[in-house]
DNA sequence: GCATGCGTGTGGTCAGACCACAGTGTGGTC
DNA sequence: GACCACACTGTGGTCTGACCACACGCATGC
């Protein structure tokens, strides 16, 4: 059963795609660490025997996968920095496959749904005084009565971001504001605003504090539930 | 309580960020859908009035995020097509930021436990006789005697990604390919290969198909945290 | 009718130049 | 001696124009 030469066609690898590469394993081998500064576009180049427009484009990816940033000018901020905060990239992502229907705005919230309870659930477990003590002062925060809904919805991310960083999961922290990050650009792209009464949202809020404070996982799952069923509630899917 | 004026650095706008919003606005708009073909590269830049460069750094970074590929000669599939699927672009950010320390792998492992827990859950609601057969096809593939560490690695794959596509929520399965396409990578990077006993793994895989087949989610959620802590000795946070 | 081969348009790469910007050092001034 | 203004230098950002490799498609020739 010889069917002859079996030819695979040869990988096309562009010159840009051999920087990112060499990059990406001198920060997996350790030898990049964040806060490092890159060498120069022009010795970068010049180092790895391809152009400047190749370097940049090298560049260009990694800044949009949220490794590093660039400054210009001259001085110890100036050039590549290696960063590190891989939440606006992954906001990105999520928002551009959104808008190409690649998956909905239902499957968004959802998943919001389950990281959020899961996270609450570990929060409720494992809150310090301290922790407690943030999520307090968010929550006032947030019964000031002259609030504009730009400052409610600032609030009302810390309150929710913080939740997810008390879990203990940095990823699960990331993932959470990337999630409301997406929904909330999209439905303020597509529908109004605040559409619900932020009476009963800060309401839930409380609930959710008050069940944390309890050290009831349960129920704080289940006012995180009933929370993100009120924020959402063209959202069928929230069972 | 006047400061005198109080001023904000002018946001520095490069022109492939330009780029880039242009055509991200295109695509939430929905003037721009998956399949569609970009104008050349130089079209565009003579539409836009930047140069040729500026726009291929914005093509690299429409390409890192997954949104289009980039085809070299003519015809019907040359030039730059919206594609679309987000999860090769997830991997990559998940992986890079693993090894920038931006998050651990126990995080990683606990995130794919709590997702994939939820997935098998919606597995056993929703799953319908097609769904159970094509779960049945990919264990029975994975008791041949001769695979290769390899192939069992695919399979397993196979497995894990066709339950979190059975839970309905496209995202949670981009999510769940992502995950466990990191820590495979991270992990045959670092230490050796396939360290549990892949008998175990695959009675597991059983255990899980039957908990599905008899409509029991809580079994079912059961049998993959028990297959992960399997799978996974190191984690110590899998509780 | 069919295979060959050139034309053409695509992305990929390069070289070189200029700009804006931010620190730094040097010079002059008081 | 202290202080301020200015030129210098090195960074990323941008542009121009050119050439290459590739793949399709049509015209040519058999």
């Amino acid at each position: 059963m010889n069917d002859g030469p079996d030819w695979r066609p040869v990988k096309r690898v562009r010159a840009f795609e051999e920087v990112v590469a060499q990059i990406e394993e001198q920060i997996s081998t350790g030898r990049l660490r964040a806060g490092d500064k890159l060498p120069g576009e022009r010795a970068l180049a010049a180092a790895l025997g391809v152009s400047r427009p190749s370097v940049r484009e090298a560049m260009r990816v990694l800044e949009a996968m949220g490794v590093l940033v660039a400054n210009t000018g001259s001085g110890p901020e100036a050039g590549a920095i290696l960063a590190g905060s891989a939440g606006p990239a992954l906001t990105g992502v999520l928002g551009l496959h959104l808008g190409l229907a690649n998956f909905a705005v239902d499957d968004v919230v959802e998943t919001r749904l389950l990281i959020e309870s899961w996270a609450v659930e570990a929060a409720a477990r494992h809150a310090s005084e301290a922790d407690l003590d943030r999520l307090r002062t968010i929550v006032a925060a947030m019964d000031a009565p002259d609030l504009s809904a730009e400052q409610f919805n600032e609030q009302d991310t810390e309150f929710h971001t913080a939740i997810a960083e008390l879990s203990g999961n940095a990823l699960v922290a990331t993932f959470m504001r990337a999630l409301r990050d997406t929904v909330r650009r999209h439905q303020q792209r597509a529908v109004a605003e605040l559409g619900p009464d932020t009476g009963a949202l800060r309401a839930d809020h409380h609930a959710i504090l008050a069940a944390i404070e309890a050290r009831d996982p349960a129920a704080a799952a289940a006012a995180v539930v009933a929370h993100l069923r009120r924020a959402y509630p063209g959202v069928g899917r929230l069972a």
